[in-house]
This record gives C-alpha cells, structure tokens and sequence, in this order.
DNA sequence: TCGGTATTTGGCTAAAATGCCAAGCGTTGA
DNA sequence: TCAACGCTTGGCATTTTAGCCAAATACCGA
C-alpha cells in the first residue's frame, strides 16, 4: 500500500470513525429529519451529558458532516453534507443483507 | 432516544466501525477488486504482522462484511455482502463534498 | 510420523476514545 | 454592571482499540 493509497483511505476513515458512534449517528439522523438542533435539544434527545455532546458536535463538525451557526446564545447544528444521508441506506443494508442470497436487500441488487 | 433506538443504532455502528480503520478498509477494497485473497497475500500488500491481519480479518468476519473459505491450509476471505461496494461511493462523496455549494458530488444530487 | 507452512489466539503494552465534573467564555436580560 | 443561560474546553479516570511477539493449531508433503 504505498503512501498516496494510506492517505485516502485515512480521509474516508476520518468520515467513518466521526459516525462510529451510536450518539453521533442519532445526531446526523435527527439533523437529517429535522433540519437543525441546537445543542440543549439535542442534550436531551440524547439524554448524556452537555460538555459530552458538545464534544461528539465538535467531532462531527470537525470530520466535515455538520455546521454550527450561532445564534444568540445558541448554537444551532445542521449537516454541511447531503450526502451523508445516503450512508444510512448504505450501512442499514449491509446490516439488513444477512448474505445468504435469498433476504431482500436493497443494495443487493 | 428509546432502548430500542439506540439498539439500532449499535447494530449499524457495528458495521460503521469495522470499516473504521485504513488497514481494514484498504482490505474490504481489495476484495472487491479481486474477489477473494488469502491472509498471506493481505498480509503482504498491508505490510502489517500476520497476526494483526488476521484480527483485522476477524474483526471484519464478526462484523458480517466478509467470509473465509478454508482450502488446504491457507484462508481465503471475500465480501460476503455485495452491498458493502456502496459504502466507499457514499463515503467518497462526503470526503470529496466540501459543502460549499459548487464542488462537484456525486451524492449531493 | 515429522518438519514446514499458514493462520489464529493469548498476552502485554501503548495509544485512542468516552464521559463526567469543573472551570472558562460569550450573550442576554435585569 | 451582573447574574443567568448556553456552550465549549481542560482535566482525569476508565474502557476500547491496535499491534507486536510468542505459543498453539491445522494441514500438507515427504
């Protein structure tokens, strides 16, 4: 694997490991519902801590999926990316595609 | 977010972490190029410890995107779900999306 | 049966990820 | 001006992940 074939697998992991996460993945899905959060709402859908979903935010913002924009003494968390919705369908096929060539799965075919 | 939810969220964040690693990703692409290889040959192009690969291979097994066939005394893994193929398209468009609107991206319409 | 090859598993150390509490910061509204 | 609110950051303990070596296991050919 030479250097230049490591260095875009680490981009595509940096995306992955940013949904590694079961309150990340619920936060890009609630933002894909509904548009925007501010981060006290989401708080409480996730029901954890608040310095640790400020911290899964930062995360997400940072790999690139999500945006911030502040408003008041708010911050309201929305997706930069689109895309990211159709990784959903993605991974729920693979984890709906039992593999033994007779289940229904979408991306199979 | 109920006891339910969360549950279906762990079982796509098991899959999303399985491919959250360059050695493992790199070895899921392999597969899908050339449909099958033996531990020793990943081992070769990784360029990892033997016994790294092959927990990465289990790691990647247990998760359910890849099969071994046992014949002689080498292991030959492929996918075991086709529809993994789709996971770098989704996350190239991301890592290829900045979000500022202009940039070409194949998810974002 | 024995040595050699291919792979997995156990053990261990180092690094990365999590999550809470406490402290810091900017904004709002008295 | 200041107290309250919303959020972020620092610090720290705990858990998980990674990767190497060594040992164990499985199979092949002589």
């Amino acid at each position: 694997m030479t250097a230049k074939t490591l260095a875009r697998y680490e981009a595509r992991v940096r995306v992955v490991k940013a949904m590694a996460h079961p309150t990340r993945m619920f936060i890009v899905d609630e933002l894909s519902r509904t548009g925007e959060r501010c981060v006290c709402e989401l708080t409480e859908m996730v029901g954890a801590d608040i310095s640790t979903v400020s911290k899964h935010l930062s995360l997400l913002k940072n790999a690139g999926i999500i945006q911030d924009d502040k408003r008041g003494n708010q911050v309201y968390y929305s997706l930069r990316v689109p895309c990211i919705l159709d990784f959903f369908r993605c991974i729920e096929s693979v984890v709906g595609c039992n593999g033994d060539g007779k289940t229904k799965c979408a991306a199979c075919r």
